[in-house]
DNA sequence: GGTTTCTATTGATCCTTATCAATCAAAACG
DNA sequence: CGTTTTGATTGATAAGGATCAATAGAAACC
């Protein structure tokens, strides 16, 4: 495990003091921190582990402290990615209120360090803050709004449309660079594009022939980003 | 506007004794009855009405109390039909809780009765009253889960999956029956199921040739459930 | 070090679905 | 009524991606 891990979780003896201290927590009393901290616990995953798998009880909300984790659904044919979860945000989807068992899968794309608190304890502190399930129901509306674009787009774009698309997002909302080393695969890029992984690499290749990117391997630089935007409005 | 809707309309002066109660209204005291009811308005559309439009602002929770009404995303391109409301049951999407603007735009497919609930009132409500809010996590949870299975069948099936899937969604979630009329022209069918008209409609032939079903300008009977539910599963 | 395995890439081909155009019937309209 | 308009249907064609196959290179493994 890296240093890094190993000071974060040493530094996780108390929610209140959290390093990784989610917005939403700041809504919390003194009791409902007591309560939470009761049964949390802080558990490292390497890459490539699987975080929860898709159909298991949904035990715990689980807190991504550090590193990337990828959310997808598999079917029998093929996989989707639905996103990339970054340190600070909760990850289990919309389980944790439906059916009691996790809809969704989540693997570590790096090493990752989450922290796990108990699934009763976690309802309990909302059914009794009602600041905090407030702040709940805006997350998850975000998080359902979000999955509702992500229809509209891979139902409506073709591919260089969710190929340009893909690489903002992972430009503007995961690495927050124009410049940045990519935690995925092809086939898992393709994934979330959702396409098979050879359309992904085409699209690449013509972008790159265009100059709007540069692609060595698992290193990505975008010189473009209007052009991206643009190819990703027109579809 | 019918008869029907007009002593809906006269018999809706309270929401404790409201005849389309919703389940989640079980849990709602005497003040949050008296709040609710205090600037609380009932509006009847005609068929072909919109009942609110994609960017609008969120001023009203709209609770349908007879009719069905569509709700809808639009681009550039085409449109995409998220789902079809039927009483007792919330228009309005995620947007409640994060914009302050409808995301989608909503249609009455027939004569509809709705009531609006001013969403100040709404949110205080749900503030005050934790059982209630538990409550709501749960229902837009259930919705965020739906979105989602739209999402993977789109992605992954292929027209007849879609077409079959569709089929089934009108069958047990809309009208409860084998034999219904359908309140969609070709076009919003196609948009429903995330493909042309043209492509829908192939589709449906090619399925009236195999006896599955019969259909006759809007009405629908299917013969065969289980072929159906085959098709859409291997997609 | 040599073999095996896995991933990325490219090319060729096929399948699915969108698009375009034409026809037909029903409904709306003057 | 005849005319216009609208929606449903079918056929022909084209475009976009998926699939399959082959190759190359890197990483993992004896």
């Amino acid at each position: 495990m890296e240093r890094s891990m190993m000071k974060r979780m040493k530094d996780c003896r108390d929610c209140e003091d959290c390093d990784s201290k989610q917005p939403l927590f700041k809504f919390l009393t003194p009791e409902n921190y007591e309560l939470l901290n009761k049964d949390r616990f802080v558990v490292g995953f390497k890459k490539g582990e699987l975080v929860y798998k898709q159909g298991t009880s949904f035990t715990h909300v689980i807190y991504l402290i550090s590193g990337l984790v990828k959310l997808y659904m598999e079917t029998r044919n093929r996989n989707l990615i639905i996103r990339i979860s970054k340190p600070m945000e909760f990850i289990g989807g919309p389980g944790m209120y439906t059916s009691e068992r996790h809809q969704n899968s989540a693997m570590a794309l790096s090493n990752v360090c989450a922290c796990f608190i108990n699934i009763n304890s976690f309802k309990e502190v909302v059914r009794t803050n009602s600041l905090l399930s407030e702040e709940l129901l805006k997350l998850i509306s975000v998080k359902g709004q979000q999955v509702f674009d992500r229809l509209m787009s891979i139902s409506h774009k073709q591919a260089p449309g969710l190929v340009a698309e893909a690489l903002l997002y992972f430009s503007e909302q995961i690495y927050n660079s124009t410049s940045f080393d990519l935690n995925l695969s092809r086939q898992e890029f393709g994934d979330f594009c959702g396409m098979t992984k050879e359309s992904a690499i085409r699209v690449l290749k013509d972008l790159k022939e265009e100059g709007i990117i540069k692609v060595d391997e698992e290193h990505f630089e975008i010189f473009d980003i209007p052009a991206l935007r643009r190819i990703s409005e027109i579809g």
